[in-house]
DNA sequence: AAGTAGCTCAACCGCGACGCG
DNA sequence: GCGCGTCGCGGTTGAGCTACT
């Protein structure tokens, strides 16, 4: 249903995404964030555009996000919002839980608008009306502060750099645990990355940078989580080894892209900021 | 059974907003 | 204030699936 690959004239791929491409990019930004959206397929070792790696996670690959037909009372709620929003997707999303701009989009085109225009019913594809769950087992568009942050967890604002790859508790609900097995181990101090993205980090003086690391010292349940989460025993140098050793075909192809090796068989983002 | 029209949804594209030097 | 780079949003596309003829 979706594009069939392709590589455009710049080396760029385009097209569905390969279960090993998003095995790299969950993996990638699960451990490192996304710091950088452009340069990001460059150190996870996709021979994507950075456009593309957002779309993908955002709309795809986010922890979270719920996937199937839209329930009665989420399309109450569409219907609702975009009387009173208009084609503001995003901020419809930020009202639903779990999904995502470009899905409500894609159901307002689909089901709504339609179905306004005929005034029948709503139908959902196999052509049964859509009640998934019952009314009272759904709260939704609530405006307290409390309600408001756990909707900012899982759809963060623009102006705020993003921390939901990093919550522990979204990591322990994540599905079903993904081949990691190109996830190099972390050293120690790299678990500093996993819970600091650098959008945080290129705002940080040292006293933050140490701050940080007694936060990771406090926090050493969430830090062992993460440990856990990447269980592979070490075998080498992180992006000399594991990333380049399974992406230097594509990469080798990218123009722009240089690799690990050119850049002195080590990558550290971190160099960019400190 | 075959052809076709309609539907779905992942992905792409263009543009405006924003931040930074 | 200006230019540049990056991000996010909204509109659009198109391949695959399903229903209909």
């Amino acid at each position: 249903m979706v594009r069939a690959p392709f590589v455009d004239s710049n080396g760029i791929k385009k097209g569905a995404w390969s279960e090993e491409e998003d095995d790299k990019l969950r993996a990638y930004i699960q451990r490192y964030g996304h710091w950088n959206w452009r340069l990001l397929p460059k150190y996870a070792g996709l021979a994507r555009c950075g456009k593309s790696c957002r779309l993908r996670w955002v709309n795809y690959l986010k922890p979270g996000l719920k996937k199937g037909n839209f329930t009665k009372q989420e399309e109450d709620l569409i219907i609702q919002l975009h009387a009173q929003l208009g084609n503001k997707w995003s901020t419809i999303a930020a009202k639903l839980p779990g999904r995502t701009d470009n899905e409500i989009k894609n159901f307002w085109h689909s089901h709504v608008d339609k179905r306004s225009k005929k005034n029948t019913p709503a139908k959902n594809i196999k052509g049964q009306t859509s009640y998934e769950s019952k009314p009272s087992e759904i709260t939704l568009c609530k405006t307290t502060p409390n309600e408001a942050s756990s909707l900012d967890a899982i759809k963060p604002q623009h102006s705020t750099p993003s921390f939901d790859a990093y919550d522990p508790s979204l990591l322990s609900t994540k599905e079903p645990q993904q081949d990691c097995s190109y996830l190099p181990p972390l050293p120690e101090e790299d678990l500093f990355y996993s819970k600091f993205n650098y959008g945080e980090l290129s705002s940080l003086d040292s006293s933050d940078y140490l701050s940080a690391l007694d936060w990771i010292n406090a926090n050493d349940d969430h830090m062992s989580m993460s440990s856990d989460y990447v269980s592979q025993p070490v075998q080498g140098a992180f992006w000399a080894d594991s990333f380049s050793s399974n992406v230097s075909d594509s990469q080798s192809e990218i123009i722009g892209y240089v690799s690990p090796q050119e850049m002195g068989g080590f990558y550290d983002p971190l160099l960019m900021y400190f």
